[in-house]
DNA sequence: CGCTCAAATGGAACCGGTTTCAAAGAAATT
DNA sequence: AATTTCTTTGAAACCGGTTCCATTTGAGCG
């Protein structure tokens, strides 16, 4: 193969003995050529080592073959699983992703799409998130647009999203079912809707099983492990009596294990405990956590599909998605 | 402000009774322009909310402006916080980064790697990676190419590295100090440097120290919590004695951990462990893990300033970085 | 055999910027 | 006052593709 320092598509049918139309053609298959020429451009490509400008291409075409990806933050476990699930998901598929952090911030997020949407992406897949709905609908009216792990009222497919209350509820009932009634629950950010919802399927289940819920039991949190330790630490010099705890999500969960280990209550024995998400070294903590595990991945691909479906104006199709119980170590039935 | 569907820099030339070519130097501030004409221009751009289409400017200047980051893996905490170091210090810059994944396999690295090429990055900045010696030399050839995490010989300051070596050294010192000499290792993966290091500056700790190495001791492992499990579990059923673990990074540290709590075996009041990478779950262990931590997320915004002195032609400077203990309850001294 | 229609192909316009080059006007020099 | 130099500015070429449109050619049909 010649060096390929920059061959163009004049070069290929120069070559060919073609126009750069026809050379076009056989690049996108676009429309009709003889198997000859079709050839002898395949031929001439090869040889001169062809690479199509990405620039040149979307500038004619206006389309950049690109997905936008924003997650709210590189190095959070479930959010990280979800986009290597879109990753999988466009894979062959022509497109490829752009992925932008969010940093957790509201005034971040609408920053960094913009720069998406600079870079003229032909759809926007937004992982969880913040932004507004209102803004969010200014958006989809502009360029094709997906979201996972969330719900907007009214956007039907275009979000791939797990009841977080079904999955709580469900959570919290086993608790329950093992015979627990004073259920702890140490919540995530106030705002963020999956702990709203996470906090709401909590609240059901205790209702439906006849246990009045108790405002002392419920701590503030906000996701972190540090939230768990204090948590639990207020609880505990409170004197507030508790067989179990349901963290907003295993990091929380991790920190509330800490500050029991640290009074020298232990799991499950004296406190079973509950975690939210199944990240990976949940299967390893002392004791191996039981937690509610989102199929992240398996929605992430969904979102992928989903957002080519929208840009070629299909309909969506979405796979069932279940969130399940990693049941392990940390939950005991009271006799 | 007007709506902007699509206002092209003719738009703004109309309306400010200019030439295309003024507009652009107002853009880009290439050359000398009048204040009133530049004024105008300036207002024109605001009222018609104009956005310079990328595709245009990089088939004309020939720069994307733009920054490839290819990472190991999406969900890895160290490369995680060193990708974060990257999109921060690239921050302002002008520069945007495009992050892929190498999902770590050799094959997927190189494919990713011409993605990058293929939409015209500026720079590139690998975290880590497997990619071949050579491969790289002839990369670097191509584009100004930078490497975060890992050394490579005669790269000089186009490495952002923190002596894995070193750091091993220290972390066993600190054990041996502290009394241990039957000292446990679980390597990470075979091939991987930075595992090679880490291992090599564990046995020259001991060696300086007057204890001889036991092969007994050394397990394989593969950087992955079941890896940490699976060695423990070795070397008890084995027999073998020893009051301490060095564990190749913190995932493995958590395996070992738990391990032991199974067989009963009390940390760090039997055995001690020592982890690497202090990834955010360790303060959180049961007890909390010492850890060797590398300044990742500093790392990664010094290989941003490296990769825009490279692609300015100016020296790089690197800050002077090192690996620091975190020294938390996993340790004990022996009496 | 003449005519119509479809397939294959090339020419040229176009996408929206940047950059070169030459010209015009203003300022400085002699 | 004439000449030279410097500063602004616009016209046009260019980056490398895509796509519309017109032309040529071959097949199908009456």
């Amino acid at each position: 193969m010649i060096l390929n320092t920059r061959t163009t598509i004049q070069d290929i049918a120069d070559r060919a003995n073609v126009s750069k139309a026809t050379v076009s053609r056989v690049l996108n298959n676009s429309s009709a050529v003889n198997e000859d020429k079709r050839q002898a451009v395949l031929d001439a490509m090869q040889l001169l080592g062809f690479k199509p400008n990405v620039f040149a291409r979307g500038l004619a075409s206006g389309q950049s073959m690109t997905i936008g990806v924003l997650t709210q933050n590189i190095g959070s476990p479930f959010y990280d699983t979800i986009t290597q699930g879109i990753i999988q998901g466009l894979e062959g598929t022509g497109y490829s992703p752009i992925i932008v952090d969010g940093e957790w911030t509201r005034n971040k997020e609408t920053e960094v799409i913009q720069t998406l949407l600079g870079r003229k992406v032909d759809g926007l897949i937004l992982v969880g998130g913040d932004v507004p709905v209102k803004e969010l609908g200014a958006l989809r009216d502009q360029i094709p647009t997906v979201v996972v792990g969330r719900d907007i009222e009214g956007w039907g497919n275009q979000c791939v999203y797990i009841g977080n209350f079904d999955a709580a509820y469900e959570a919290t009932k086993f608790l329950i079912d093992f015979g627990h009634r004073d259920i702890a629950i140490i919540r995530g950010i106030q705002s963020h809707p999956d702990a709203i919802d996470r906090f709401n399927g909590y609240s059901k289940a205790l209702s439906d099983h006849g246990i009045e819920l108790d405002p002392e039991l419920v701590c503030e949190g906000s996701f972190s492990g540090s939230s768990g330790v204090l948590a639990i630490n207020s609880l505990l010099s409170r004197g507030k009596h508790f067989t179990a705890v349901f963290a907003a999500n295993d990091m929380v969960a991790f920190g509330a294990r800490l500050a029991l280990y640290r009074k020298g209550i232990r799991v499950p024995e004296d406190v079973s405990l509950i975690g939210f998400d199944d990240q990976a070294e949940s299967s390893f903590m002392v004791p191996p956590l039981t937690s509610v595990r989102q199929p992240a991945a398996e929605m992430g691909s969904a979102a992928a599909k989903a957002i080519l479906s929208v840009i070629k104006g299909e309909p969506i199709e979405l796979p069932a998605l279940v969130a399940e119980l990693k049941v392990r170590e940390s939950v005991v039935k009271l006799s």
